[in-house]
DNA sequence: TAAGATTTGTTCGTATGTATC
DNA sequence: GGATACATACGAACAAATCTT
């Protein structure tokens, strides 16, 4: 004990995530938006004063967050860009990797979350908008014959969910509902595959996405949040009538 | 229009993020878990056929995003990583970077899932873990005298909520929550910061998470969740009553 | 079409740092 | 302290992509 206050005891960060961080830093205090063009390489080099590999990993970095996109030739180089939704959901998939959800938590936030979706959506959705949902929940006006069929609609129903969420005007509440549906359309599968599609389950399904878009274009909120909160529960219950389980996998980028 | 099929017009992947893919499907291909070693760099150059350079730069995009760990030295390597929540945030919060959220956008989120959380965790936590949140809800007895005190308040309050969602059972609740809480604690501005505070609403705002946790005790989830709907829309009639909005802003790994 | 300029992409050799024995 | 086994970093050279003329 001699009174000289510790070095921060962290693990070491490598001289490429401190350039990482350093450019990262650079922007933010720039404000750059979207588009702007980064220092080249040689320049990098310079500012930093390390070598070309270096800034090298620091670019491939940012790059996999998202947070830069990189082009050659002339008017090439470096610039910020905008981290994409699809990234986002990589790469938080990835955190849920080693995290062993179940089927019933993610029901437990859709049911929270999507009638409240809903409810703010009403009256807000353009023409176009109501009509690709239409279409989308008018696809595969006949019950599955296959479990192979079954696992289509299932798709196809998720989609209905994927899309309705990219329209969310709030788009932390979008983009956590748009998550979900990925992960149940990518990691979904099925232990009792041959067991014979149930016809009343699936007509209530289907009934339930045309009777929302129909609240929707009447901009009624209270009933498709009703609708929607029915839905859940019929779909959670199939779910659990089916023992969906969810696979552990990595999500390509 | 010619008919013919355009090839995808992909931004080109670069060798080291290819690289980086294939180690990723190496990894998951062996079910590798947590800890285990990766192929040292003499062995992924001769595994990959690229130079060290590209190894390097492949490790590095899987080290940002949180799956591999390196160290130097003998018995050193690189070793699959578990995607801490932490990290998980920060990219995250790369992606809301871009999005302009409102409060009232995670107010609703937070409306419709805290109250949900705290039903579920009614009687299944610990006496420690009680303790724990009943010693954060009893900082600050006093309101706040100065604009700083009351900043320091609001962060504890945040920090009350923050640890209730690192003991929610589902993990993805659980991590929304934390994640709301961190941005709220990181990103909040103070419009007007001289306003004087409000004694009443700081003192239902109290007692709502003292009361709280003796509903958690009690094993009485309806309660709780209750008492955590009506906290919920008491701190957002605050932070409208405060003008309080976001700032963009990066989140530091 | 072709040539040249510009910028990133990739490799290799070498040297240094770091942790373990 | 010395030997060993790793990652870390640098610099120079060359390859590839892309834009301009």
């Amino acid at each position: 004990m001699d009174g000289v206050v510790e070095t921060t005891p962290r693990p070491r960060r490598s001289r490429p995530v401190r350039v990482a961080d350093e450019i990262k830093q650079w922007v933010v205090e720039r404000d750059l938006r979207q588009g702007a063009k980064l220092p080249n390489e040689a320049e990098m080099i310079a500012l930093f004063g390390v070598s070309k590999g270096t800034v090298r990993e620091a670019m491939r970095i940012l790059e996999a967050q998202g947070l830069v996109v990189t082009r050659t030739g002339p008017g090439g180089g470096s610039f910020v860009g905008k981290v994409s939704a699809e990234r986002a959901r990589s790469l938080l998939a990835n955190y849920f990797y080693f995290q062993d959800l179940s089927i019933s938590d993610i029901y437990q936030m859709r049911r929270a979350l999507e009638p409240e979706m809903v409810r703010s959506l009403a009256g807000s959705l353009t023409g176009a908008q109501l009509d690709e949902l239409e279409a989308l929940a008018e696809r595969y006006p006949e019950p599955a014959q296959t479990a192979e069929q079954e696992k289509e609609q299932h798709i196809a129903s998720l989609a209905f969910h994927a899309r309705l969420s990219d329209f969310a005007e709030n788009r932390l509440m979008g983009f956590v509902i748009g998550f979900m549906a990925r992960i149940l359309t990518d990691l979904t599968v099925y232990r009792r595959l041959y067991e014979p599609p149930n016809r009343t389950l699936w007509e209530r399904g289907r009934r339930h996405q045309i009777d929302l878009v129909a609240a929707l274009r009447a901009g009624d909120g209270e009933a498709a949040a009703r609708i929607m909160a029915s839905h859940m529960k019929g779909a959670e219950e199939m779910m659990v009538a089916q023992e969906v389980h969810l696979k552990r996998q990595f999500i390509e980028d």
